[in-house]
DNA sequence: CCCCTTGCCGAAACCGATTTCGGTCAAAAC
DNA sequence: GTTTTGACCGAAATCGGTTTCGGCAAGGGG
């Protein structure tokens, strides 16, 4: 006594933590009295519980989740890696996703331990050093792959995981998914009711397992349109917009183009835009196109892509709440919800000015007379 | 002896941490040697120090993180708070950003927190949360602004952070930052000249620090052009395309509208392209754009945005590498940075074909006979 | 030859929590 | 009236490291 505690100071001007000696000191208890009341252990008196409930709360005592951790091995963290190569690791998909993530995860007082990573290996890699040093209490797997390998880590290792997105074999896993098939299937539909007869997709990566289940919503939907499926229409692998320009082009070459398009990523539907203005044509009347994803950019487009939109942000949370739920010991096979994505037309959908045969011819005549100019496109439409 | 270690396996097929007592174990050394021989401690006998090194790096030894943050206060965490109403949270900024940064933290061992937060209040408390529980040893604080909260929280703490842009009062703090005066300058003297005599500038977010300095260049790329500056010829707070494209439409409805822009940012650039397409002017030639940032998106745009790129992914790197060096003790006035951001010609700027005045003319022309059309943003040029 | 460093390492305290194991005391059971 | 039971809490071990302290032995100076 008579000493100044100047350990406590470290650097400067930080104020000294109130840990759990300090609660159960003044209220004349002992520290593990104290931890149990806070734990909702059985063995203490309700009375006792609620008075140091309180005088924690009044001393703003809060656990340092490190001492924590090394006793229970839970650090109260949620681990996420996300894949910079995935071409929607951009857009506001990451931040609207980490949004959705943090509100949840902070609002019951855990933190998120971000990775970046450059390919598959790589993101393994990043998962076992997380791992490793027990930084985190599981993973949410952004965009699950038909056949993932991060889900067979986490399975072997036996760490909790949460993926966005289903894979072939979903047995004893956690999932969050957005119906997109259902969405693809009413694009169909939709296009179908205004008189579309021909309507091509382009869907997306094939390792993606969404894009097994879009392809599977645009059939039906042809099914359920009376449309018979015509596999010259459908392209893939497309992410970004050279990939959907050179899919529309291969699709505008056909004797019988389609007069109609939907996309299974919104990103690649912006390259139609292209192919549109430099065969001259009006996107909506001559040609309708439905994104899906809802990327703000289609907003800026000529007209204004009308697209599926994915609540990111919602799925963040849901994600989230649900890792946390499984940390603490919830089934995974009680842990699966989906959602919906919502139309928004904003105009690139229209019934068709002419049909197929008249839209090949159209074509046709576009290219004789643009074939003798060498410069067609910078815009000048003449 | 003889009884089995299955406290080891918490849940399932996780292999057994080696911990230190393991290493000390097998070396017939005391934990405490090997702690010290780790860390370098000077009383630690070469031979012994190498003994243990190689023994470690064998067994596959890596300190639990949890376990030295309750005796050392160091969690080597690297803390990023994300405001996601800021206007380039989104963007492939962010993706961009946090890759340079884990490439950086996860290549020394450490990891990154984050968390987002809606609204400066947000932010704060989002620090504080972190803070008070040592989730994390310092800050990376993306776009600073002119007076900024989080630094004077932070100094007060005596956290360590480094700051991506300066601040009003820099004083003791690390940082790392743009030259993008220097861009905006030479983006000035390179539309003077190709003979442009009116350029406007169209600034970002007035509270943000880095508009300050952007105004800076673009006053001085005029004097050194032998320009007179006109205040009639600047506008702010443009943060997306509408901004832009109401400020571009305020500074043609100018009667001597300028003959090329200078934008601090490019989504507000892209406004521009909406305002030249209503008045039927060829961006380039008959009016000039220059943005800032490098967004992929301006790519897209026809003809594609000439710009100022910045690495971003440089930046995470570079910040990263500064906020451990400064949790390390390092001094941070030492630590300040700048890189500058490189010129990408895409094709949007070109010498003026017609002055301001003439330019004026085709304006109020092409006023008087589309105000009589209701419909003239269709892009039907007619 | 003795003492005093110096180099080097072990023992033990410590960080801030959790968890196990007893022990006390009153009420209930016999 | 004694014993048993159960509710409730304290003492101490524990987690995996770090850091302080003290001690032993070798080496150097007097």
């Amino acid at each position: 006594m008579g000493s100044f505690d100047v350990h406590r100071q470290p650097a400067g001007g930080r104020r000294p933590r109130v840990t759990i000696a300090d609660v159960s000191a003044t209220l004349g208890l002992n520290k593990s009295t104290v931890s149990r009341a806070l734990n909702d252990y059985p063995d203490i008196a309700p009375a006792t519980r609620a008075r140091v409930r309180n005088a924690a709360a009044k001393m703003g005592y809060r656990p340092l989740s490190h001492a924590q951790a090394i006793r229970t091995g839970r650090a109260r963290a949620l681990g996420l890696v996300i894949q910079i190569d995935d071409h929607d690791a951009h857009r506001p998909f990451l931040a609207d996703f980490l949004a959705g993530i943090s509100f949840v995860a902070s609002g019951e007082g855990w933190t998120i331990t971000v990775a970046t990573a450059d390919g598959g290996p790589a993101t393994l890699a990043a998962i076992r050093q997380l791992l490793d040093e027990h930084k985190v209490d599981g993973f949410i797997l952004p965009r699950t792959l038909v056949d993932d390998p991060r889900v067979a880590l986490l399975r072997e290792e036996n760490v909790p995981f949460v993926m966005f997105g289903r894979t072939r074999n979903s047995a004893g896993c956690a999932w969050y998914d957005i119906r997109s098939e259902d969405a693809m299937t009413e694009a169909v539909e939709r296009l179908a009711s205004l008189g579309h007869r021909r309507i091509g997709f382009v869907n997306g990566g094939a390792r993606y397992q969404y894009s097994q289940v879009r392809l599977v919503g645009y059939l039906r939907g042809l099914t359920r349109a009376g449309l018979d499926p015509d596999p010259q229409l459908v392209r893939s692998d497309a992410l970004v917009p050279d990939d959907g320009e050179s899919a529309v082009e291969s699709l505008l070459d056909l004797p019988r183009p389609p007069t109609a398009i939907v996309f299974a990523v919104d990103a690649a539907a912006l390259g139609l835009y292209r192919s549109a203005r430099r065969h001259g044509l009006r996107v909506g009347p001559q040609l309708s196109v439905i994104g899906y994803d809802g990327i703000p950019d289609g907003n800026h487009a000529d007209p204004p892509l009308s697209t599926y939109a994915v609540d990111t942000r919602g799925a963040g949370e849901c994600l989230a709440r649900m890792l946390i739920e499984r940390v603490r010991g919830a089934d995974p096979e009680t842990l699966r919800e989906t959602a919906s994505a919502t139309f928004i037309d904003r105009g690139s959908v229209a019934p068709p000015e002419r049909d197929s045969e008249d839209l090949a011819r159209l074509l046709a005549s576009g290219r004789s007379i643009t074939s003798s100019r060498q410069r067609f496109n910078r815009g000048e439409t003449a």
